[in-house]
DNA sequence: ATCGTTGCAAACGTTTTGCATAAGG
DNA sequence: CCTTATGCAAAACGTTTGCAACGAT
């Protein structure tokens, strides 16, 4: 099977849901018995205003720092985020060693093309590609539960500048 | 983590290959300069008589410890490895927060389905994978160098043994 | 009044680095 | 000889943990 996926390289679009991610986490915390803080409506507030992918540090960038209100530790932040993805909001995945963070709760599935030359994340969807994973599981009867795609190499912006600039090519 | 590809699906078999890992090896420290040390003849004995994948540590722990003759310090060890991935012997990704090597030179490209439970890693390929790298990275304009796959989820042991053992399920 | 949560500091595991010494070419 | 490589110790890095004080329910 080929693979033509039709649509065009443009974003993909948040999906309708009947909570807010607010409203999804709080729904978490009293099943589990967990407490709704400050911190961490904060931090719902903070993430879900954001770009899709970051990372803890982008993250602590962001926020108030140490003298201000809101501020929230690091600590803080690691276990939240942890938090958000074990109650779905947030999809977590490792790059170049460290975790980085994205919309899960509201956001299609998609798998990402990145450039190693300017780390960036570029996003795409393909069904033959749950396809395949389907198949190869079937085939070693292997109860498939989740999967990480990733495509590396050099977007189109970077190609261009390549003639003079030289950089760090692979991972 | 372990690498017993199970029963059914066969094992990949090596690919013919002119030259031993250690000939391609001393080719690419000629072109670079570099030096054949004891070090590095030992570590490409030891890493081409081994199992698939492994880790830093794994390799440390099969290696003469600090009285020994042909002890390897730790560093060596990382910096020797880098260096095999450079001269294309291994191959390295990321599994829950470290690097895995895999054996590269004379080895068919695969990907890898990842059981969360016992943390063993079974090797499949798919040529569709390939025709799928090369279509979205051709509606993205992007250069696609390499890529991974890895789909998590429960070995066929390990979903058998279920009922009553209980560990983490995911990563 | 509980009991989960926070911030702090300190630890963690993995990988890297600075430097003096050793050794390949 | 000249330079790269090694081992040591220590640092770096991202992340986690123990604990006492705090705060939500």
């Amino acid at each position: 099977m080929t693979t033509e996926s039709t649509k065009n390289p443009e974003p993909l679009e948040a999906i309708a849901v009947s909570m807010t991610p607010l409203q999804r986490f709080e729904e978490y915390l009293q099943s589990k018995s967990l407490r709704n803080t400050e911190q961490r409506k904060f931090l719902i507030e903070q993430v879900f205003n954001r770009h899709e992918h970051f990372d803890a540090d982008q993250l602590m960038e962001q926020l108030p720092s140490k003298g201000s209100a809101n501020y929230v530790s690091r600590p803080t932040v690691y276990r939240t985020l942890r938090e958000f993805v074990d109650a779905g909001l947030l999809n977590r995945f490792e790059l170049d060693g460290r975790s980085v963070y994205e919309h899960d709760y509201g956001y299609p599935e998609h798998d990402h093309l990145y450039c190693t030359k300017c780390r960036k994340l570029i996003e795409f969807t393909s069904p033959e590609l749950l396809q395949i994973r389907e198949s190869v599981a079937k085939l070693h009867r292997f109860r498939a539960r989740d999967h990480r795609f990733i495509i590396e190499g050099t977007c189109d912006e970077c190609a261009k500048l390549r003639s003079k600039g030289r950089r760090q090519d692979r991972v």
